[in-house]
DNA sequence: ATATATTGATACACTTTTGTCTCACATGAG
DNA sequence: CTCATGTGAGACAAAAGTGTATCAATATAT
């Protein structure tokens, strides 16, 4: 009848929010830092998460599952590979906000974490496959250099938005157009 | 007639080596595990470099004048812009052991390092302004857009060679192709 | 061979960070 | 209102990191 956690979820939520974004600029920041940027009590960010490896971890387990939230409908669509394939761009780069931290921290260590990361790239590997059997891909690209620039241009894609005055919209049709087909003029 | 720097050159280029890989791999490492790692005493450390920042200063710093050597042939050569970022991507890609770290550490903040950082990247949008003029990159795309992609693809390229079975040749081979006509069959 | 410079090891003081604990206060559910 | 729970502030100890200084050992140039 009631809902399971209404107490804790907001300020825990608001502290994965702000410790994200504090963590994405500054990776080494202090645990002192991460308290104070999100307004709260040392005491409090303690007791939510006993170390600053539970905190980084959460956050990765938070961006993994958006990941899979987006993935589980895309690929229950019924459209083509490439389709997909451009879906999941736009899913990643709308879900910069909770990866980008990511990117910027030492090697992933947590074997949980791993499993999912190494889960997700097969299945991406997976449509990528599937792209070039229907070439929307060419088949002569090794899968995994496939993979790289996904991972790659979903990076620019992030920094553009983050640094230029491009919008998200516009970054989109771009990194699709440059998967396909590069930078060379659209034919 | 004789060298200006003889003795220090050898254990401080040693130091510069071991800390690039170490900080690759771990932004946050201490000047103590730089100094372990590199199999040298912390005083002898903090002789070179008095502080972490001076350390990651001459290795930034370093990493530039190597790009800036290899812009100035390229740049001075009589082929088209085309080939001049292609040949870019191509010393990018081989400095990626001096870079790499880059990608990796806080916002930089050091303004003579910012100057360079802008001087270099207003070369490859010049370069790239060409290369639209005659065609050989979508005129329609935003400059800055293109920096972007140049700089996602470098970082593809590097972490497929750092991770994979793919060599040095065959990546700068695929980066030229993603580059110019993406990832679609080349006609 | 001898003077000079570099090095490694160690000790030391200092700062920052981490993690625990206590207590008074605030807040929301019943 | 009352009570359980979450919270902020601060004290505290322990650990890690930083930066300086000293000294004996080593390597190098002349």
């Amino acid at each position: 009848m009631s809902s399971p956690k209404p107490r804790q979820s907001k300020a825990r939520q608001a502290l994965l929010d702000s410790a994200k974004i504090l963590l994405a600029d500054n990776p080494g920041a202090s645990f002192i830092e991460v308290a104070e940027t999100a307004g709260i009590g040392r005491a409090t960010l303690y007791r939510h998460f006993p170390t600053k490896e539970d905190l980084i971890r959460t956050l990765t387990l938070e961006a993994i599952e958006k990941t899979d939230d987006a993935a589980k409908t895309i690929l229950a669509s019924p459209i083509s590979a490439q389709q997909k394939i451009h879906q999941l761009l736009d899913a990643m780069i709308e879900l910069g906000d909770s990866y980008y931290f990511l990117t910027r921290l030492s090697e992933v260590n947590d074997s949980e974490i791993i499993t999912h990361l190494e889960r997700q790239n097969k299945g991406l590997e997976k449509l990528i496959e599937t792209a070039q059997q229907d070439g929307s891909i060419n088949p002569a690209l090794p899968i995994s250099w496939v993979t790289h620039v996904f991972n790659g241009l979903t990076y620019s894609a992030w920094t553009a938005i983050a640094t230029d005055e491009l919008n998200e919209a516009e970054v989109k049709t771009l990194t699709r157009q440059a998967f396909d087909h590069g930078l060379a003029v659209t034919k």
